[in-house]
DNA sequence: GATCAAAACGTGTCCAGACAGGTTTCCCCA
DNA sequence: TGGGGAAACCTGTCTGGACACGTTTTGATC
């Protein structure tokens, strides 16, 4: 068995970290079912032997699997694989048009509107701007196949927005178009809820008004922390499920009451 | 501002491990304000003169932080904040009594019915039993503040749920009367969706058929990786929200099209 | 004031060593 | 066969050292 994950070590990609090498091969033998939830991995000592590496370095490429939620770690026993589903890389959780295209859908997109305005004090808020300040809003529907499934209401602070009225934002991608000009998304915060369809948004999803919509609220952070878009995802209900994964030993999903 | 971190790493419980005070210390620093997101933590070396620790400790605390998506990493450059909300330990996620105490409500249950028989195969399936095999289900409401906001489907494999018949659910929590007979859970797979209200769950959180319903289904493991519940929560829309944060350097959380 | 190169700074990685403490296995005895 | 203790195993922590490499600052020149 540790044979198996000296193979793989020994496979992977030598430009890259030897901590980050070594998770890739436990990862890849999790994933291949030669490891199974509630086996055992290797210890420290064997992975040493199967692929030269140090201590540290070993320990290094658990906590990474730990953090990751793929394994379970206690002090004095073995360390032991822990179930979980396929995840998705950030960007892809972002970008509908990423996320279309990895499940083999054919994106759309139509444009509802693209305007400058100001916003709700809350939107302000989250985009840190003054209640007043014009910001860039946005309306579009998002279809998969040809069918609508999610209506997205954006706002994008003026520095931003002046970077997308010139961009084909029903062919393409607002993160793409924003990466054009050196902007990366870094990080986000989702909130997420049950509504019902109000006229509009009914309308454009071709659904009565009053059916369950999945309302998925985010504030997206540049890599300098700044913020840089505030959307408000209206998905059918019927068109999205959103896993996740939690342990004791790291929990980025939390419940609250509404404000 | 290295000093207030000194300050705060000194002032932490000296009964964990170094590494955790520091990240203790830091988190606090910047939640006290005294660093904003965007800006930057002090280096290595300013951490370690103020804390007495090896560097290897200073960067094992930085990487918890990252980990917890508060901070953001590069080689070269200097360390700076991510905005985040609060988030809450899993035992808090997982547990409605815990929740609901510690936003100071008063969580209430209700039994509807706890009941031995066989399940659908996809249920079966998350439990790993087979297509035939008994297990004990239960459906619950949930109150908070006597208004009823959640009924709560839930799933046991036969040699959890024959520790639960005895325990009292409507005043108490599951997770609490496992733990009592040892069982601790240890991860949990989340499935969160937006569907409308049927009949029967429209009666017992008194709203009409029809009304959106926030879905949680979720299977929750214990330490050694079996299956010892799967739950199907259904919460009134106007009652709950779900945070989550994410970024490239670890995210939890997946979007994909329902099975 | 602008530009460029070098120096200084800061982070990422990896190593070897040592100690603490929890878990598992093995052996012995009743 | 069951229980207890010791040994072996395993993980968690921490240290100091060194090298690689990316970023930021500084100083010199035009």
């Amino acid at each position: 068995m540790v044979k198996a994950v000296g193979k793989r070590y020994g496979q992977v990609d030598q430009g890259v970290p030897a901590h980050v090498r070594l998770a890739s091969a436990l990862r890849d033998t999790i994933a291949s079912g030669e490891l199974l939830p509630g086996d055992l991995l290797p210890g420290d000592a064997a992975l040493m032997d199967a692929t030269g590496l140090a201590r540290g370095t070993v320990r290094q490429a658990v906590a990474t699997l730990r953090a990751e939620g793929l394994v379970q770690t206690r002090q004095g026993a073995r360390t032991s694989v822990l179930q979980r589903p396929r995840l998705q890389p950030f960007s892809e959780l972002l970008s509908f048009t990423a996320w279309a295209r990895q499940q083999g859908a054919n994106p759309g997109a139509r444009m509802v509107e693209l305007v400058r305005r100001s916003v709700d004090p809350a939107v302000a808020h989250e985009l840190r701007i003054g209640d007043n300040d014009l910001v860039w809003t946005m309306v579009r529907v998002r279809l998969l196949d040809g069918v609508p499934v999610m209506v997205e209401h954006a706002a994008y602070p003026e520095r931003i927005g002046a970077l997308l009225v010139d961009a084909d934002l029903e062919a393409g991608s607002v993160y793409a178009a924003l990466a054009e000009h050196g902007i990366e998304v870094a990080s986000g915060h989702h909130r997420i809820s049950a509504i019902a369809a109000e006229a509009a948004d009914a309308e454009l999803l071709r659904a009565r008004p009053g059916t369950p919509l999945l309302r998925q609220e985010r504030t997206v952070f540049a890599s300098d922390g700044t913020p840089i878009e505030h959307s408000d995802d209206r998905w059918r209900g019927d068109s999205i499920v959103l896993d996740a994964v939690n342990s004791v030993q790291g929990s980025q999903l939390a419940r609250r009451a509404p404000d």
